[in-house]
DNA sequence: CTCCAATATTGACAGTGTAAACATATATCC
DNA sequence: GGATATATGTTTACACTGTCAATATTGGAG
């Protein structure tokens, strides 16, 4: 047991964070249906059991990958909105709806899992937290568009449409020649026109 | 092999209809992750190969039943429009919408199926026929509301607003206290409201 | 230094989807 | 009508899955 010591011990150091990253790995670049909990601990280079020490089962590890995936899009939501071109909250939000139809069509297996109908992940305390931290972010954005009353049904709309339309084009159950980057931008004004009207 | 002739013969009839029918029951009454292909077969009284002469595969037997949620679907949102309480397009898309969301919520399993990201269901033949339908059936009441310029977006705006809202209802991503029935129609009215408003 | 708790491995189990080999019934042809 | 081919069942086998129990190894506390 010599030189091993140095590379690789008995015991793998942060394992924890290893499978989560894995996991994450594996939904990126494999179809969805071959990632398994064993495949990600093949990928962590560790035994099929291991992750048992680590997570009570496979939906709480992909939990709290959705987790993870929930800040990350938080994060991404945030930035988007700083950089929009007008410092207003109509194109603030403008902004987010487009950031956020960006980042499900660039991480669709991250995406699935967060918005799922929970087949896979379960609901972990951090899941709950970090979804509930995304609702908040958009209620507020949607908040300051519409007043306070209406913002619950503003942001129930607001997010209704861009996650439909975004599991709407990764199930691909929308005509292939409908959907040119021009429908898409005209939607996403018929949603914010939607949200100002007085009705 | 006297009796045995009358009831139950080795050849089973019509076995193709049965899987569909155990497959449906099947998805209304056990949690979706223990609807398996030997269970189906199980449910239809049948060794768990039996299948295979009739469907080359359970993601090809899942599109079949997906189809039928499709065509079914399709008939539930015509006869509601044609229930609707004024006979003008407006009213009638606004009936089909609120006709889309009890179907999702009284049949989620066979609608997770419907629009599932593909990791169940094959696109079999029917499949991508009977969703064409259905989605034909949504562009030609939004074209009635909004003319024909503008009906491709118009339409993706309504099946995003209504096909969002049922997955997030489904997949409970929305905080609980929220979802009054009041804010839904709340939604609904501003979906309407982007659909006819000039830009 | 010793011993314990943490964390890894191995092996087993029931369950899955699919495929091949085998059995039986139905339909067709002479 | 009886032989036979085809359709449609069953059984058996395989590789894979998630989870669990038993075992092995290690790092750290006393």
């Amino acid at each position: 047991m010599s030189r091993a010591q140095l590379h690789k011990s008995y015991h793998h150091g942060d394992l924890y964070e290893q499978l989560l990253a894995a996991g994450e790995e594996a939904l990126a670049d494999m179809p969805v249906e071959s990632v398994s909990l064993r495949e990600i601990a093949r990928r962590a280079g560790v035994s099929h059991a291991a992750p048992k020490h680590h997570f009570p089962t496979m939906g709480h590890l992909l939990g709290e990958i959705a987790a993870r995936g929930f800040t990350n899009f938080l994060n991404v939501l945030a930035h988007a909105a700083d950089e929009a071109p007008e410092q207003k909250p109509g194109p603030r939000l403008l902004a987010m709806g487009r950031a956020y139809l960006r980042f499900a069509e660039s991480n669709p297996a991250i995406y699935r899992l967060m918005f799922g109908t929970r087949d896979h992940c379960v609901m972990t305390p951090h899941l709950v937290e970090a979804s509930f931290a995304a609702w908040n972010q958009l209620h507020d954005a949607v908040a300051a568009v519409t007043g306070s009353h209406r913002a619950n049904a503003g942001a129930v709309h607001v997010w209704s449409s861009v996650h439909g339309l975004s599991m709407l084009k990764l199930a691909q159950r929308l005509p292939p020649d409908i959907m040119l980057h021009n429908v898409e931008e005209q939607k996403l004004r018929m949603m914010m026109a939607g949200l100002t009207t007085e009705t």
